[in-house]
DNA sequence: AATATTTATCGTATTTATGCGATTATTCGG
DNA sequence: CCGAATAATCGCATAAATACGATAAATATT
């Protein structure tokens, strides 16, 4: 029955839902920092900086992937991730497009 | 095992996720989109703009109030929600300021 | 007072998310 | 080639989220 229905809203609405979702956890809040600061991609620092295991940290990675918000490439037998700048742009962007947009009807009387 | 280690994370991140959380559902965003197009109070008409059932817009608008992002007041057999704009400020700017403090190490060379 | 309207809550089912240990796969160093 | 190191994946357990129907509660209407 929580089957979500994605379908019934808007694509916008979707995609926002989705960044969110990214943002949602604290961990990945964290680990986003982590790879802004360093900038250079990262790997196993992330695991140390971070309370949680090693599974779990390259679980959140993967998601963060699959969105297409970072970037992640092998290097030897580690692996390199680094924030997608232009994914990042646009999600910003339309972050800030909601922002406005919800904005626009403000300071008028209610209830 | 899933107990979301939110202690060992900053109050700023668990702030963050926790306003992420909310937007990361279609329904809730859509459910802003309403209360802040018709500004005033909303209650069954928001139940006939989204296709879900009454009980599960509720329970959004609930998640929402108990954020505060949302005000609800009780207007006879109906109930009356609206943004709470001084809320939505301060979530907005939490965000900006997290995608600022990101954005500052941006264009560097990676992997 | 009886009924209708509106919304909140409850109970339940199902999906998704979170987390970790264990294992696997890959690569580097010797 | 073998062991160490690193990271990804698997399997499992548990918690949280989502959804809805049914019910309850409150108020308005007649």
């Amino acid at each position: 029955m929580a089957s979500a229905k994605t379908d019934a809203f808007t694509q916008t609405e979707q995609d926002l839902a989705a960044f969110a979702k990214l943002l949602s956890h604290p961990a990945r809040i964290a680990i986003l920092k982590v790879l802004a600061k360093h900038n250079a991609c990262i790997c196993g620092e992330i695991v140390e900086v971070l309370p949680l295991a090693q599974s779990t940290v390259s679980q959140h990675l993967k998601e963060l992937k699959n969105a297409g918000l970072i970037d992640g490439t092998i290097d030897g037998p580690k692996s390199c991730y680094c924030i997608n700048w232009k994914a990042f742009e646009k999600f910003n962007t339309e972050f800030n497009s909601l922002f406005s947009t919800l904005k626009t009807q403000n300071e008028k009387a209610c209830c």
